[in-house]
DNA sequence: TTGCTCGGTTAGTGAGCGTTAACCTCGCCA
DNA sequence: TGGCGAGGTTAACGCTCACTAACCGAGCAA
């Protein structure tokens, strides 16, 4: 509950060094030795601030659950107050997640690679706002393209997902291109993909309705 | 080394359900019991077939890694005594990969969530294979698309990876369409991104050249 | 001063789990 | 028939590692 531009407390400095630590060797690859000598405190000394260590990833994971959701529906409200076009409303969603993506690398890591390490209740928790997340892509891409059948429309709202999430994963991060170049290629390859994904199926042809590229 | 078409042999069986069970809750996840259980034996029975757990999954990924290689690279052959055009070329390595995503589901998540789980020397070795895979493609984008600078073609090679793997990451695999609609879903999307990816950047605007598709 | 809380420390414990040891029993070949 | 290797079994070992116990020093309020 600390205001946003607070020197950073002892529990989110936990929590950053975890998120790194975690999303580089995976949950069970760190010790918690490690993550409290990333600190610079030792061990056990974790437990004055946490319950244990699944509390920490618990809290990392549903963090970024709910920050990527009420993103996304922040953007929804704003274009609607905006009066923008579909189209545009998508842009707003893909240009967010993208800032996600390549601000919080650790984070998206974690969140669809360790999540079923979590107990049942946070697991479920996570898992509704990561749906209630992609119910609102499905939502304005279905808006986009009339067309598109649902089922279709979900399974290319993964897909992009796993587009965007994509640099993460890199080994060596120093292969991309700076970081606006990459931001605006993923957003080109996202925004692509979705118009490739109603194309035949209906009339409207897509998704350069924005700032007209070529073609 | 088994012709392809006996009956699993022990071994196989092992390796089929390993690759199962450590895609359902990760390496460390999974104990010696389970996969022993899985195929009938129990426990230390395993250790008759392999040295150890690490060796199953090095086996796995080593194996599945090799296997999309040679698959790329049979690609490129084939294609080019038949003669095709760069863009057919790129087809046909978007439809094998998806054919593998698709049919190995278990063995494409493993392949980009336990790799560092490995001994040094194996993961040097997948890591090589998946650079030379990557490459592969790099090489055929760049042929489609000249204008594309390398770092973005292999940015954007990565990211369509990300998009073509990310139907095995669904929870709940029943929310696809099916598999024949997946499959031509998928090879829209990862075109369409392809060839957003080099517009405005080449004049050539395209991978259309296949099929053509509306638009 | 007294005393309490906050945030540390080190030592220890107990469970889980990969691996090994020792043993058993088929099927097969000489 | 005798032996032997392939493929199991159960018991046990030892290590790693999350977590707890017990203790401690600084700040700070009454």
């Amino acid at each position: 509950m600390s205001s946003r531009t607070d020197a950073p407390t002892r529990r989110e400095q936990i929590l950053g060094e975890a998120a790194r630590l975690f999303a580089e060797r995976g949950f069970h690859g760190v010790g918690v030795d490690e993550i409290g000598a990333a600190v610079g405190i030792s061990g056990p000394g974790l437990y004055r601030h946490f319950a244990g260590k699944d509390a920490m990833l618990a809290e990392l994971l549903v963090g970024i659950s709910e920050r990527l959701y009420r993103g996304g529906r922040r953007c929804l409200t704003e274009s609607a107050e905006a009066g923008l076009a579909p189209a545009a409303t998508l842009d707003a969603l893909v240009e967010r997640h993208i800032d996600f993506a390549l601000d919080d690398r650790a984070l998206i890591t974690l969140h669809d690679r360790e999540l079923d390490r979590l107990r049942d209740s946070d697991r479920k928790l996570v898992r509704q706002l990561q749906r209630q997340y992609v119910e609102l892509w499905v939502g304005v891409v279905r808006e986009v393209h009339p067309g598109l059948p649902e089922k279709e429309a979900r399974a290319s709202v993964h897909a992009v997902f796993g587009l965007l999430n994509s640099t993460p994963h890199l080994s060596r991060p120093s292969a991309l291109p700076d970081r606006v170049t990459t931001a605006a290629l993923l957003h080109r390859l996202a925004r692509g993909a979705f118009a490739a994904a109603a194309d035949g199926v209906d009339g409207t042809d897509g998704a350069e309705g924005a700032d007209g590229a070529a073609l």
